[in-house]
DNA sequence: TTGATAATTAACCATTTGGTTAAGTGTAGA
DNA sequence: TCTACACTTAACCAAATGGTTAATTATCAA
């Protein structure tokens, strides 16, 4: 249990680690996308943005729907669920460490 | 400019891509530790939580006081205005998904 | 049916990662 | 001064990562 969680965030945090994922995640949050659409921003290869997905994938925050031939990704709906865990994960994990920091901010203030 | 803030979201996330990590942050927002109390928890060499540290470290998660023969490892001060940075980072950056995530919470209650 | 297109899988490669043991640095204390 | 202690650095290793090219699968369309 514990141990999904821990291997749940590992996948989620290296998934985040890669500005090409980023890159791709953040296009995706304007809407779907296929995989060649999704290439173009990058001067890489087919089966590395393939690779790049299906990390995306497995974490959980990407999802694809095959039509014809042309493969559709998009966030959602499953990944905004997980999106949300990873939120409240990363609330209550560093709970400690927010709190503290507000309370630097009060004494620091701008 | 833009690849510093790249390069830096690189280093925040793969540094939290690791349990150990990220457990060693759990410990310190309960306050400061030496490297030995810190590696207590752990089944693992010197070494490897020294390079751990280290990580934590040149993200600016962590930073360290020398005293005497001992090193003291905190969050704070520096690691807090980090930590504030990468929620606003991710707010900023991240910023349709979490509309998107909202809308679907809305839609999806409980 | 045949050829082009969208994408993946397979095989490979260099670099990075996360660990090890052994040796080194610097401080504390008898 | 000598030894124990806290910790790091050096050198090494296996596995994972992020990329490549070549081959494969499956669909569209002429």
């Amino acid at each position: 249990m514990v141990n999904y969680q821990t291997q749940h965030l590992d996948h989620t945090f290296s998934a985040l680690a890669d500005p090409t994922r980023r890159a791709i995640l953040q296009r995706l949050t304007r809407g779907p996308a296929t995989v060649g659409e999704l290439r173009k921003p990058f001067s890489m290869s087919a089966p590395a943005i393939s690779k790049h997905l299906r990390i995306l994938e497995q974490a959980g925050l990407m999802e694809r729907q095959k039509k014809g031939r042309t493969h559709w990704c998009s966030l959602g709906p499953s990944p905004l669920a997980n999106a949300e865990e990873w939120i409240h994960k990363q609330r209550t994990l560093w709970n400690g460490l927010l709190d503290s920091l507000e309370i630097f901010l009060e004494e620091n203030p701008k």
